[in-house]
DNA sequence: CTAGGTCTCTTTATCGATTCAGAACCAGGC
DNA sequence: GCCTGGTTCTGAATCGATAAAGAGACCTAG
């Protein structure tokens, strides 16, 4: 063995310094010397504190978590899988928010979080397959491939959003009613001309033009199947039926929920004529986007344009967004915790977080001049 | 704890599938399977497209991550950490832009990213201890303990804002310079009844009351070895020095950087009489602090308070505030680089970002009443 | 004086893959 | 026929640790 460790020295000059490094030098076995760092009770204090001192001396790093993790079977680790770029999350309050939210319990109980965007097809996939963790949480609007691939892991599971899996935990909104709601405010405010700026996830816009369309073209029955951003499309038309408004009017726009982005679809939308009295956006930073636009312009909110909403993020009280509430962080804590103490319910928990609709200051009846015209 | 549980239920009820279990089914060797999933071009299509299939029969989740990671000697993961609670990192827009920035570059090569806080002291540790990472970003503002747990491991490491190590590398700004251009603002606009609020980490407040003051005494010769936060503080008072301001008479309170608690922090503040003219805050978080409240008390900003911040996160813009803005998702790329592609370069690299004032509508002269009483 | 218990430490058997040197086979060139 | 070189596949040697069972030493009580 020593003849061994010889050799390796000579062939690569930097000789790794492992358990085995330290046993040999301290004169005890390779287990005492992992006792010592893992279950300190299991030796006396005295052998122990010189096996520190050599793993000090050789400047040892501490046991390797990677062998460390292949043993035990367990990394301490759970991976948060997004559909969209990682960059692109860290831009969107909602999933901060929620974010935040997972942190909270996950820290409690000492687990990190490896987190993993889809930067582009194919890259994710290889990720998703090499992640050291012992679940994942999955964080996704809509449909998507990476939902399958997560799920071939066998590991435990819990979606977010979507979609719903059977036997797979799972945390959500009734999104279609909430949107309806959301619609159904302006509506009952007297507006008749209205304006969808829908949420659109990246994944779908990959083929090019002309797909905005395909993706709005919802079977209304089974609109909840297809995720958050449909569902709630659905929702506002469930709203207009009702209202007795005719959808086929209706301009409706798909977007990226980025404010940047978010300001082309509404510049094209306030460009209409007539001139929508109130926009809905299928969240607040797309919201947000509006109001900059009509800001840019000098059109006023509410008096000339209503705007409502969704998610509630933090940004949206001080900017006095009327929007649906939906509990971000909790939705990000209940996600943790079905991850991580898992019930033995069958089938799988399906958590449907409360919402409500909170109207502040950009939402009011339509202008005089627009309701005569 | 309960995951590990929930995982090994499902190992002693199906006896686990490893590559041995294909290759003894298939009739080939272990190092075939292998291949046909790491290196497909080492065997031919027919042979492993029957691997595939058997694989899929016995439903196998894949190579297993930690087993390759041990033998590869390579994650694919780098670790960020945090010297503060993981769900606080994720409040502050100034450390969710620079994640942004970090996971734009990480994405790019298929590098997941880590996410370690510090919940208490003695979790992170153990948490960094176990990461199985390639290399670490440290983002800490100020002297920290973790610094030496990170250290320790051995691994490529890059330093954000604090602290510069010799030998490591490190990405930040000039703190002090560009703090001493936020106070030389308001007191070239004739300010000289000035409040501070310092951004204090969390992990300096721990041991209870009148620990603020020990934060305070700063070492000016030396402040930038403590840290943004101190560094930011000798910078003002380098400015009101310049200015012939007596330092001892300027308040200065020292809160966390968090909006909701520099609340607190600024109503003190503005219950001062005489009340201050101007505030400076050691962060943007903070500023929209101090202009909460004042909002609710009704003090005009700029013409009754003048704010200046720290940073420029995005929602600094929107709310007009006067700050120094730094390059925040610059820093995150940067960082990321270094950790990525490192360089041969001794000494370590060491960049320092630009900073620049952006004088917005916080800020104005003070008001007669107060110049004349 | 001996059975049983407690402390310490060692031995042996994995955890699940990848690496690397080579074996077997086949085709082509001289 | 023999050598060269390429394609496929195999066997043995790791990667660095932990789990479980066991071996001595020493102590205690019956």
């Amino acid at each position: 063995m020593s003849l061994l460790n010889q050799f390796r020295i000579r062939v690569s000059d930097v000789e790794r310094v492992t358990l085995q490094t330290i046993a040999d030098r301290v004169g005890v076995s390779r287990t005492t010397v992992s006792n010592a760092f893992s279950r300190p009770d299991q030796l006396k204090q005295e052998l122990r504190q010189r096996i520190m001192e050599v793993a000090e001396e050789l400047d040892y790093p501490g046991p390797n978590p990677a062998a460390r993790t292949l043993r035990r079977g367990r990394a301490g680790v759970i991976g948060v899988v997004f559909t969209e770029t990682l960059s692109y999350a860290f831009a969107d309050s909602y999933a901060v928010g929620f974010l935040r939210g997972l942190a909270r319990v996950a820290e409690q109980s000492g687990t990190g979080l490896h987190l993993i965007g889809w930067p582009s097809p194919g890259v994710a996939e290889e990720v998703i397959g090499d992640a050291v963790v012992d679940g994942f949480c999955l964080f996704s609007p809509e449909a998507h491939p990476l939902v399958e691939t997560v799920l071939r892991r066998r590991l435990p599971v819990v979606t977010v959003d979507h979609p719903y899996v059977p036997g797979v935990p799972f945390v959500g909104i009734e999104d279609r009613a909430a949107a309806s709601e959301a619609a159904t405010c302006l509506l009952e405010l007297g507006h008749r001309h209205i304006a969808i700026i829908a949420a659109q996830p990246m994944a779908a816009q990959v083929p090019g033009r002309g797909h905005e369309q395909a993706w709005l073209d919802i079977d209304l029955a089974a609109a909840h199947r297809f995720g958050a951003g449909r569902a709630r499309v659905a929702g506002y038309h469930d709203a207009c039926l009702k209202a007795g408004l005719s959808w086929s009017e209706i301009p409706i726009h798909p977007t990226t929920n980025d404010r940047e982005i978010a300001r082309r679809a509404a510049a094209r939308i306030l460009d209409l004529d007539p001139r929508p009295t109130a926009v809905i956006a299928a969240t607040d930073e797309i919201a947000f986007g509006v109001m900059d636009v009509a800001a840019q312009r000098g059109i006023g909110i509410p008096d000339e344009l209503s705007v409502v909403g969704f998610d509630d993020v933090p940004a949206a009280e001080p900017a006095g967004l009327t929007t649906v509430r939906q509990p971000i962080t909790e939705k990000g804590t209940t996600a943790g915790r079905l991850l991580l103490e898992p019930s033995r319910d069958d089938p799988a928990p399906c958590v449907l977080m409360e919402h409500r609709l909170i109207v502040r200051r950009t939402t009011a009846p339509p202008p005089r001049t627009k309701r005569n015209s």
